[in-house]
Order: C-alpha cells, then structure tokens, then sequence
DNA sequence: ATAAAAAAGTGTTATAAAGTGCGTTAAAAG
DNA sequence: CTTTTAACGCACTTTATAACACTTTTTTAT
C-alpha cells in the first residue's frame, strides 16, 4: 500500500480509497479503518484496524507520567476515529470535522492520500506540496526528544 | 540488466522493457515492477518487485519522528506505484502522472531508460544529456546528511 | 415534552475519464 | 528473407466522482 493519490471530498466529508488497494485490504482482512492526528505535522494518519490494534495496545501502555509520551497518548489516542470498513464495498470513510480542521482540509474538496506501506497519511494539498519541494510548515514540530521507551515505535 | 535504452511511452504513459531483460526477469520471477521518485534528481527509479520488497521494509521500520527518514520515507515510498509485471508478456508498466510530471517527462514520448544492476532509472533526455557531459540540474538535491539508521541503506 | 425542521450520515445510480488488453503495422535484427 | 521487436491504434473494462434520494440524529420552537 504505497504511492500519492489525489482524490475527492464529497460534500458529506467522504473519500472512497483507490480500488488499486482493495486486494491488500481483503487479503489482510479488514474490516475497521482508524483516522487520527500525526503529532508532528497538520496531516492524519490512517491506519488499518490491525495495525491500530497494536500501536494503540502498546502506546496506552506506557508511563503517563512522560510529558512527551502522554503528549503522545493525548494526540494519537485522544483524536482517534474508528470507522467500519468493509474492503469488499466502496471502501469509503468519513473524516470529522475536528479531523479535517487539524488538516487543514475545512474548505477542500480535493485531498491527498499517501500510501506508506503500512498505514497512509492524509494531506491538504498545497501542504503536500510545501513539504516535497523542501519548505517547511508553520504548524510542524520537529525536535521531540524521545524517551527510550518509545524509540523502538514506528507510528 | 544495464545499459542505455531509448525508448518511447504511449499515450497512456505505458512503456515496454526492452525485449533484452526478459530473460533476467523471467529467471528472478518477478510479478511486480515499482516505480518511485529518486530523492536527489528529477528522475525515476524503478525497482524488482523483490528489491522493492526488501527497501520498504527496511524504510518502513524505521523511527519516522526522525525529520530526514520521514522525508526518505515521504519521498521513496510515498510516491511508489506498484504495477503488476508479466515477464512473459508485453512488460508494460504504466508512469503515474505525478511521476511523469516529477521526471520532467509531462510532454515527451520519448524517455531513457538506464539499467543499473539490480534496478532501472528514468530520466528525461535532455537531463540525463546534460548530467552526463557534467551539467547539474536545477532541482538537484545533493547535501543530504544521512542519519546512522540509513548510512548501509542502497536506494 | 412533542413535533417540526434542519443537519448529518448512508446508500444508489449515471457518466466521464482513466486504465487495460490485444491486434496490426512498421522497424530492426538475424 | 524470415523472425523478432517496438510502436501505434482501437475497443473494451474499470474506476472515480458528482448528483440524487433516503434514513437517522440533532436541534429548535412551541
């Protein structure tokens, strides 16, 4: 599941995903797509209920006391979305408005969906486009210092 | 498989290999052909399926809050394209527009097709002209400061 | 508290665009 | 001259998206 896609809102904040997926989706069984914030850029991460299942597990299992991992927690577990999916259908799913907010994608119709093997991010375009010709955003956050305990995640 | 071939895309944006590398992918069993942005030059790299399998998981696994990996991973896997490959049949493979448009190939039909070993670049004529009698490119991204993760990595 | 109205969410269909497959012609190689 | 390869053209299939209709939930006013 990799690659850009530049694809369609409609008025009800729906996206269907690229039909090149869907094997991918019915081989691994799917049948939950879960929508939340990335802690470091305006963009959301889209990850399938399995995989969601894990990082989920192991993120709420750490020490709360952390100010970065309960930063963490709050971000990627506080925003989350669970949506039914059912790969073998339209495979369509609703971005909430909060969720779009945080994306900057309010006012688009048009968003861009970024296969990264095991999850995808979602981005307001002309962000995605900022961010591959080298420039930065004024809302990202770079310099977390990680605590050991969460080096070892990949969100 | 190496080499330099001139060769022309459709109006579809297909192109065939070369009858010359069919023996090569018969033998390694290749399905899938990947094609994806090359992080420095305006230009493309094409990958085996299973080189391709190999890199992204590697890419994939690694600490994404780094901000030059995730550009990597951005970059590498978030503009692949996987094509299905038959060896045994035309080796067609279709260019994304997107990856038209980063090659600076929007317009040609025509297109070079350079054989590196273990995988293929794509480049637009007159760039790979001028990059070769020594030239630099315009959009060339040299001064990139590896992180320990990614120093044994090949792209 | 109830009914009406509005909003939000779900599902279906039609149509244009994009992608795929295959036969034919033209060019190159043996 | 024959065989193979590359390029082109066309027809078919699939996909994406907008428009529409219906259902459920929430809000508002009486």
């Amino acid at each position: 599941m990799f690659g850009f896609n530049n694809i369609s809102i409609d008025k009800k904040s729906r996206f269907s995903f690229p039909a090149k997926y869907r094997d991918a989706f019915i081989n691994s069984n799917e049948n939950q797509i879960v929508i939340t914030k990335d802690p470091q850029y305006p963009a959301l991460k889209v990850y399938l209920g399995s995989e969601w299942d894990q990082i989920s597990t192991k993120l709420s299992s750490l020490q709360g006391l952390d100010p970065i991992v309960r930063n963490l927690q709050w971000t990627i577990l506080g925003n989350a979305s669970v949506c039914d999916f059912e790969p073998k259908g339209r495979m369509q799913v609703l971005i909430s408005a909060d969720l779009k907010k945080y994306a900057q994608i309010e006012e688009a119709n048009r968003i861009c969906l970024i296969g990264m093997g095991n999850k995808f991010e979602i981005w307001n375009q002309e962000n995605w486009e900022q961010r591959q010709t080298g420039g930065s955003l004024a809302t990202e956050i770079l310099d977390i210092v990680l605590p050991e305990s969460i080096k070892d995640m990949s969100f």
